[in-house]
DNA sequence: TTTTATCTTCTACAAGTGTAGAACATTAAT
DNA sequence: ATTAATGTTCTACACTTGTAGAAGATAAAA
């Protein structure tokens, strides 16, 4: 699977989030606020996540409607598995070390990953 | 901190895990051996990486050598956050729980990591 | 039905990325 | 000292990404 650039990433988690197809309009209100981006900016990252294959189009009157083709699942799936080949070897518990050792999780992360894992 | 492509990225892979500067020819013979790239290719990421600030170069008789300036760990922690956030909602469980959703993980990778949250 | 508002599609362009040949420099061999 | 070998720097080019104006289509308003 293709990995995405970052703005049709964000466009992608939006629709992601979102239950049903979604319009362009849709999508601009839920960038980050921070973001002014214009209207065809956000339709060409459309079209080109269209071309790529991760979603597909539907015009309902004036507008477009779009929904996804890949499942996030999927997709993060995949990102996952890349980034843990690459530097860590492919071991989560060197991935949850880095993560203690660097303090970038709280001790109450920590014991609530342990908590999941006591049923296994 | 700047996010490399991939190319660049597999450069400074082989770099961060040698113990020396490297050469070119070094990181060469160190590429994904189905990778098969002409020497200037490589010379050019290399020159985009120093031009980027991950390297410095230090030329020895005939041939240059490669540093990094930037470290590894910082790299791979910045890339770990960006991902726990945007997938994750900054959970480390979440991410966990993907995993083992999706079986993108061994039982045994499970408990080698519930071992080592004992410490907690 | 003509006009206006609004939405999309086309086109465009600068900067970034993947890739490598041409030209240049320097060491090593003759 | 020349030549050959080998390593680097320059230049180039196609494709991707970020971004948006111009032009076209269509629904809504007058």
């Amino acid at each position: 699977m293709r990995r995405l650039p970052d703005s049709e990433l964000e466009i992608m988690l939006i629709i992601w989030n979102a239950a049903d197809p979604v319009s362009r309009i849709y999508i601009q209100e839920h960038l980050q606020s921070s973001r002014e981006i214009a209207p065809t900016t956000i339709l060409s990252f459309l079209s080109r996540l269209e071309a790529k294959g991760f979603l597909k189009v539907e015009k309902r009157g004036k507008s477009n409607y779009y929904f996804p083709l890949i499942r996030q699942e999927d997709y993060v799936k995949n990102e996952s598995k890349t980034m843990l080949a690459r530097f860590f070897g492919n071991s989560l518990k060197n991935f949850v070390v880095q993560l203690s050792d660097s303090d970038m999780v709280e001790e109450s992360e920590l014991q609530e990953l342990k908590k999941f894992l006591d049923r296994f």
